[in-house]
DNA sequence: TTAAAATGAGCATGTACTCACTCAACAAAG
DNA sequence: CTTTGTTGAGTGAGTACATGCTCATTTTAA
């Protein structure tokens, strides 16, 4: 090999994309990722083979690192409510702290460009995880509700409380925070 | 006047739109939309200015549509459980009888398209439902989570609801129905 | 040296929108 | 009840520009 592909250049390149995603939607063009990454246009073409495969990388990337926010979040000890209430705090901050890629998500999702090979390897990067969060909730929920209740309505709901946390003044943040857990955990129960 | 416009015509291409929009997305042509509706690509620009304009129509017409049913639909009488479930069943039955609505409103509420002023006319086309809602509630709920539970959750846990309903088969909806509600009603308990 | 990364002008295709023109629907004149 | 004139809906080829992607050429690290 003549010379290394710079895993730099990658990063920038998704950095960029992501930054303009998030703003102009996935009709952000090449061009403009190109030039927000600092390289040609040509050079994006030989980290990522196509714009969709760009877009399907950029996917799993932000998706790799929520799955291990959630896995490395996880705590071995202490009661079901207390466990899902620490994930549910790790989640909201975890919104809180990536809104562009939050944005970048919603986006990719709507777009019908993400393969269902990409949401394949995504959902099982959640699968520990899953597991994890299934045993927490086993006798506090009921167990024909399990799936819904999880794999739906978690993610979704947290989702629904970062936006109107962006949408209030900081002051309500902690409150909305705790109201978004209190649906949850007194909806889910048995 | 020398010819009137066609309200037929209208309506051919808001229809064509919203088909191609929820397939497609927002990229969706001026040209294969004006195809679709049986109409020259002129024509699609005598009836709306451009094609933002034809977006923001769009979603006034599917949330004019949405309002009224809430509206229409929302019962006088019964305690407060049986209103807001009443609500919450014709909230589902609106969803799964109008996928592609759906679908085109998810689009559009990404698309970055809609204008301020459209989501001004939108948000009072549901004031008074909203207003019923809150009464209803009131005494339920804790009154400073009340904006969030209604203003943001409600149709939110709806949406979710109604899209794991049509990820399962038709023999589980009934009982996802039912667990969407019961999450909502006994997580919003005071 | 040399192979491969990096470049950006160039290409085919698509885009929203225009415009000169046709003709259907109305109103006034006979 | 015709005839005729006027208006504007309807048309689709045309326009200027943007798009994803290529490729001959240059630069750079092994």
């Amino acid at each position: 090999m003549a010379r290394p592909l710079s895993e730099e250049k990658r990063e920038a390149i998704l950095a960029a994309a992501a930054e303009l995603i998030a703003t102009s939607g996935t009709g952000a063009s090449t061009a403009s990722i190109a030039k927000a990454a600092g390289v040609a246009e040509g050079t994006l073409f030989t980290y990522f083979a196509t714009k969709d495969d760009l877009l399907n990388q950029l996917f799993l990337e932000i998706e790799t690192n929520l799955a291990q926010t959630m896995m490395a979040a996880y705590p071995a000890k202490g009661g079901s409510r207390e466990r899902i209430r620490h994930l549910w705090d790790r989640l909201i901050a975890w919104g809180a702290a990536n809104p562009t890629w939050r944005k970048v998500l919603r986006q990719l999702k709507v777009s019908g460009r993400i393969t269902a090979e990409s949401r394949r390897r995504s959902n099982a990067l959640f699968r520990e995880s899953r597991e994890l969060v299934e045993q927490s909730m086993a006798g506090h929920v009921d167990p024909e509700r399990m799936s819904f209740y999880i794999d739906t309505v978690l993610i979704g709901l947290a989702d629904m409380t970062i936006d109107a946390m962006a949408a209030s003044p900081k002051k309500q943040h902690e409150h909305l925070k705790q109201a978004g857990f209190d649906l949850y955990w007194k909806g889910t129960a048995v």
